[in-house]
DNA sequence: AACAAACCCTATAAATTAAATAGGGTTTGT
DNA sequence: ACAAACCCTATTTAATTTATAGGGTTTGTT
């Protein structure tokens, strides 16, 4: 399961993209449509922007933006940012890999090569789906 | 990721499966075998019993065995038994459901639409690689 | 220049979940 | 009778997630 921190950032990106024509949203106008706390909806909105998604304006008549066209936003991008890896297992992950501590041989382990399966498949899966189609069905 | 009660259990699987030949097989063998505490092992082996994967025999010469073909065990089993919801938020799980908090209205939410597209595609991985597949490569 | 609105940043606390441990109960072969 | 080995539930510990706190900086307006 995604962490809430992803969840609330799709609808964050969702409420940006669906708000494309306004050049800022306010924080608090998001925090207030979907009953996210402010200042945990900042701190995502804030990791969002350091990833280059969104561009923000400070003081007064402020707010964040979409920098990103929705269809070069996959759901990958913003799983691995917030949630960390798409792999199952620690040993099998491209972008956070660790080997397994109880795992003597990597290489003839079972587990590990259909996780890698596994794993090659997920990302095909979730690098294929980006904000736009989230877009396309509101 | 998977929980480390599910990679336990996937290991202990695929050791019983290696020795489906044997009677039965000891926690303990299992335990020494990766490393695991033998407590916390037990309590898997007993949910894998519970859910009729596993069978056993109690007293001196007793131990655990495969009492499915590992072809009709597929991860998707697995994980669901001891992980939960395969899909990525409460609101598209079939066996898991429940509504998300913030959202006013399921049914014209992108989100939940495009993740249950990504639910029935990494369900369609799951129930695909089975323990069958684990044992053939090692 | 003063002020207030709004983003920026880091640290800490609270809550939840995962992982591990504990301790005794029951069954069964010798 | 005894010991080996599974059975069951509860508790503790550790880790992670979620949320809060508190001030800092930038910028438009008056």
């Amino acid at each position: 399961m995604l962490s809430k921190k992803t969840k609330y950032a799709l609808h964050a990106l969702t409420y940006l993209g669906k708000h494309k024509d306004e050049k800022t949203v306010l924080i608090q106008e998001i925090s207030e449509e979907y009953g996210i706390s402010h200042k945990f909806l900042e701190n995502i909105l804030l990791e969002l922007k350091k990833a280059g998604m969104l561009g923000s304006k400070k003081g007064k008549g402020g707010g964040y933006y979409l920098i990103k066209e929705p269809k070069d936003i996959p759901l990958s991008r913003v799983i691995r940012l917030l949630d960390g890896p798409i792999a199952l297992l620690p040993c099998v992950s491209l972008n956070y890999y660790e080997p397994c501590d109880e795992c003597k041989n990597e290489a003839v382990c079972g587990i590990n090569r259909v996780m890698i399966q596994v794993r090659d498949e997920t990302l095909k899966i979730l690098e294929n789906k980006s904000l736009e189609d989230i877009l396309k069905e509101e």
